[in-house]
DNA sequence: CGACGTCCCCTTTTT
DNA sequence: GGGGACGTCG
């Protein structure tokens, strides 16, 4: 066994004694790339080694599952332990877990099923159907906003306060929904958390045991953590817990979706949390980028208050290039991607970050057309897939008949010649019967009065599967449902459906995998929740992979905010423009301008050596070229740390959509004296660039960004411009 | 039932 | 511009 001055060994001090705390309740502030995860890991390794605790006796939360992979790997290769069984894992998974234990004092069927945001959409249009509320006064996705909203907040139907009529509607909706799911015997994400804490809360028996066994609570990116998981901590935290908070304040970029940076001055006040430990020391950037990570946040009202610094030296200046428009940004990181790469830094250790996924799509174009390989990360991922999803939606079904959600996903894919007018039919006989589509479906069918023949065929091939499904295993399970339910055939019979038959067949392999990996595992340590059921909670807690491939060399494409946390050599942040970054829509909302700064401050923080912010002077967004200013970002970074790669944006011989720009507005003449691109001077706005020229020759206004003065159409006979 | 047209909207995202 | 959702027609 490693000892414990090994364990410790290179920490530094503020660290050191974060990790080293007795047990009482603290507040970790761990600035950008100061050893975050290692204290958080030490501290685990630590608290065990020293026989403080044990592995069972502490639990560790995170956000997602790679963070609790992450954790448990670095883990064992500090101790020598067993991490299986261990209470490590993401807030849903561990009130997963917990509800699975106490199915019955929950309230829940011991096979309850998981809803994701899609299948929880779907049901959400479904009560509206039933209940005939008009849609486009209430669109799904904002009632299904409203209902994670309030239970993100910890309140149930009742409990939310409604004045006005439309507030009540939702309010009506909500507990409407809520009564289906508890029919249906699924819960959505926000529910586990939601069933988790009332079954706490509820039970004084299981929260003492808890209490009693989680001496030690662990929390990383606690300034993520919404206002129902903060008193989900404090109700396992009880009064003698120890609850080591791990956070930053100033990387807090998830407000849109609950999270409450609030909570950790709540925590101070309510845990009475007399040690704060401000992990300030960066090792990860040179200073020149610190300095402006620190001079942006700086701008922040409410911090909690933090200064990173680096004993590396400060490194390159930060490069400011200013694009003439969106084509010209993208060629110019193209060029810069390839001299990086002869200077010897490889492909995967530079990433390219944008505000929004909008952006990527001519980005990923000059890329290609370059011969650049990338990787974007985003969009599906494996269990999201279609085709997984109705597989899954059968596997469903066969754990528990009553899942309405599964069985609208299947009833009629691959179709089997039930309608709409059919599903009425028999949506209307679940309705008088009061009970599952399933129940209702064998009824008519057992009764004789069939709907159509393929609610029969539907019926029996159910039945067939459920039958044949007894007693094998996971993985043959998934075979027999692939073929027998017809998805195999049909997606052979589809032209483009090869890569889906690749992904059924994979599905196979993932369960075959899964029950291997169970066997010698215990992890739920619940007998009463089956492998078919753990699977398939497998499936919607953890939708898997975004990309696959992580060995191939590839320039990383992302949003900001699924930056956060990596890090790279080089860091390209693009298109930071007013409007974009920050985004429009944040001026609209309470803080969202200070939430953008912190997205700002994230994407900086994530660069070792190399920071480039680049910005254009147009762009085309949604369809319309829009011309921006640079965003006040760039501004707030001082100029000492900063090198201007272009003074004067000089219009490229390639325009928008790759095209020349025309003759007559490419080069002065008696028509248009000044070049697109042209610094010009105007007696009032000061300096500007020419953006375009509008209207006909007889009645020609010319386009100027003035950068601070804004953007503006001068009459061209008029406007007093010369040229600078 | 499926193919095609049209309309509308359009940050960020994990579980 | 482009994807998704919905509606109409064959």
């Amino acid at each position: 066994m490693i000892s414990e001055s090994s364990l410790l060994q290179g920490l530094n001090d503020k660290q050191l004694q974060a990790v080293t705390l007795p047990h009482v309740s603290a507040l970790i502030l761990a600035g950008a790339g100061s050893g975050k995860t290692r204290v958080l890991t030490t501290r685990i390794a630590w608290l065990i080694q020293t026989g403080q605790t044990s592995p069972m006796g502490l639990m560790a939360v995170t956000f997602t599952n790679k963070a609790a992979k992450e954790m448990l790997t670095r883990l064992t290769s500090m101790l020598p332990i067993n991490t299986r069984g261990m209470w490590a894992g993401t807030f849903h998974g561990l009130c997963n877990r917990m509800l699975r234990a106490h199915y019955r004092e929950a309230g829940l069927p011991n096979t309850f099923q998981i809803l994701d945001t899609a299948d929880q959409l779907s049901a959400i249009k479904r009560v509206m159907k039933t209940l005939n509320v008009d849609d486009e006064k209430y669109p799904p996705k904002q009632v299904m906003g409203y209902i994670n909203g309030c239970k993100e907040e910890g309140l149930r139907a009742d409990a939310v306060e409604a004045y006005d009529g439309h507030s009540q509607k939702l309010r009506e909706l909500y507990a409407a929904y809520d009564q289906q799911c508890n029919r249906d015997g699924v819960a959505d994400f926000a529910e586990l958390l939601l069933r988790c804490y009332e079954l706490l809360e509820r039970e004084p028996h299981i929260r003492a045991h808890y209490q009693q066994r989680f001496q030690y609570i662990l929390v990383d990116e606690f300034q993520d953590t919404n206002r129902l998981q903060y008193l989900w901590l404090k109700l396992l935290g009880g009064a003698h817990n120890s609850i080591f908070a791990v956070g930053d304040d100033d990387q807090s970029i998830y407000a849109f979706r609950g999270a409450r940076v609030g909570n950790m001055n709540d925590f101070q006040r309510d845990f009475n949390v007399q040690n704060i430990v401000k992990l300030e020391e960066n090792y990860r950037s040179h200073s020149n980028i610190l300095d402006a990570a620190n001079a942006i946040i700086a701008n922040n009202r409410n911090r909690l208050g933090k200064n990173l610094w680096t004993s590396a030296g400060k490194g390159e200046p930060i490069r400011i290039y200013e694009a003439y428009n969106d084509t010209d940004e993208a060629q110019f990181i193209v060029d810069e991607v390839n001299m990086l790469q002869k200077e010897g830094v490889s492909l995967g250790e530079m990433a390219l970050l944008y505000r929004s996924n909008a952006q990527s799509r001519i980005l990923e174009h000059t890329l290609f057309s370059a011969n650049i390989p990338y990787r974007v990360y985003g969009g599906l991922r494996f269990f999201e897939r279609a085709e997984i999803k109705h597989a899954l939606a059968y596997m469903r079904l066969i754990a528990n008949a009553n899942d309405d959600t599964a069985l609208l996903r299947i009833i009629n894919f691959p179709p089997r010649g039930i309608g709409a007018r059919g599903l009425e039919q028999l949506q209307e006989a679940a309705r008088q019967n009061e009970c599952s589509l399933w129940q209702a479906a064998s009824n008519k069918v057992g009764a004789g009065t069939l709907g159509s023949r393929g609610l029969e065929g539907f019926v029996a091939l159910m039945r067939h599967m459920i039958d044949q499904g007894y007693g094998i295993s996971l993985g043959e399970l998934a075979e027999l449902v692939i073929h027998q339910s017809g998805l195999m055939a049909h997606y052979q019979n589809d032209k483009e459906g090869e890569d889906r038959i690749e992904n059924l067949k994979e599905l196979v392999t993932a369960a075959v995998a899964f029950s291997k990996q169970d066997l010698g595992n215990h992890h739920n340590m619940d007998e009463d929740t089956d492998l078919l059921t753990q699977f398939l909670n497998h499936a919607s807690l953890e939708a898997g992979d975004h990309q696959a491939d992580v060995g191939h060399e590839a320039l990383q494409l992302m949003t900001v905010h699924a930056a956060k946390g990596l890090e790279f050599q080089s860091v390209f942040i693009s298109g930071v423009e007013e409007g974009l970054f920050p985004h429009d829509q944040a001026a609209y909302e309470q803080g969202g301008l200070e939430e953008e700064r912190r997205l700002m401050y994230v994407a900086v923080t994530r660069a070792r050596q190399r920071l480039y912010l680049t910005y254009a002077q147009s762009r085309m967004l949604h369809g319309q070229v829009r011309y921006g200013i640079p965003s006040r970002f760039v501004d707030e970074i001082p100029a000492e740390l900063t090198k201007r790669l272009n003074s004067k944006p000089v219009a490229k011989p390639y325009a928008a959509g790759g095209q020349y720009t025309p003759a007559a507005v490419s080069a002065p003449s008696a028509n248009y004296p000044f070049k697109i691109g042209q610094s010009v001077r105007h007696g009032k706005f000061g300096e500007g660039v020419v953006v375009s020229y509008e209207g006909n020759a007889s009645d020609l206004s010319i386009k100027v960004n003035f950068g601070s003065a804004g953007l503006k159409t001068l009459m061209l006979e008029y406007a007093k411009l010369e040229k600078c």
